[in-house]
DNA sequence: ATGGCGGCACAATGCCGA
């Protein structure tokens, strides 16, 4: 049994003590954030082993960064596709426990007439192309994280007012089920779900107590994996605390 | 309709997020 999980915590520095109360409460085997906001450097390496958990990361200033904390050693950690140079830190991969995790931060993109919104699909379709060979090389394999893509209507709280706009745009999801083409599955609608659960709110116009929200945030298995899965849930209750992330953290179990 | 909140930085406002 094991159990694997998302968070984009909108800086660590900030959010550091929400995750290590979060791991306390969800002792997961395995945690990919992003949105880390720090060099190297400051990342808070001593704390996270002492809640018992090995750490890989790939970090800027300011912006992005991404991590894979891990209660088994993490191994071959890579940070680029190969396929795409980019100055801005958005992948972290690495071999834990015999699985590929590839934590990935998307971009935002803005809006559609943005330059934004081409790096994204670019770096979307680089990291097709990318997680494509990967597939290949690692039959257990896990590409999850911040895909700034709600796929389908009913992951968007209000899905007429986002006709057309970034996050829900036609070429996007088209990119994303590009990726799901790898026989990659998206855990979360392995399962009978309520309606309206998401996984991101706007910290503006009260979103999270109006639940205005989105599904943005996916676990991705590869099919040895998904086999495997039991369960894949969000856990909005970070979303209520004091100072939250305006993400909620994703898991998904595997026997 | 707009911007609203929150984090960050060459620290006051401007950029960015989604």
């Amino acid at each position: 049994m094991k159990t694997i999980a998302t968070w984009n915590v909108n800086s660590l520095k900030v959010r550091l003590p929400q995750v290590l109360q979060w791991l306390r409460e969800n002792p997961v085997d395995i945690l990919a954030l992003q949105e880390t906001k720090l060099i190297n450097d400051k990342f808070p390496l001593s704390e996270i082993k002492e809640a018992g958990y090995h750490a890989a990361f790939n970090g800027q200033k300011t912006y992005n960064g991404v991590a894979i904390l891990s209660r088994y050693p993490v191994v071959d950690i890579t940070i680029k596709n190969p396929y795409y140079e980019d100055p801005q830190h958005r992948i972290i991969s690495a071999t834990v426990d015999g699985i590929r995790i590839i934590c990935i931060y998307v971009p935002n993109g803005q809006s559609l007439d943005s330059e934004k919104y081409t790096y994204k699909l670019e770096w979307l379709d680089s990291l097709y192309k990318w997680v494509k060979d990967e597939c290949k090389l690692y039959p257990k394999l896990i590409l999850l994280g911040d895909y700034n893509i709600a796929l389908e209507d009913r992951d968007v709280y209000n899905p007429t007012a986002w006709i057309g706009k970034n996050l829900v745009s036609p070429l996007e999801r088209a990119a994303l089920t590009q990726l799901q083409g790898l026989k990659l599955t998206d855990s979360f609608r392995m399962f009978e779900q309520k309606e309206k659960l998401f996984s991101w709110w706007d910290y503006r116009r009260m979103g999270f107590t109006l639940n205005k929200g989105m599904r943005i945030d996916y676990i991705l298995l590869s099919p040895l994996l998904a086999a495997k899965c039991i369960s894949c849930t969000i856990d909005r209750i970070p979303r209520s605390w004091k100072q939250p992330s305006d993400h909620a953290p994703v898991l998904a179990t595997l026997d």
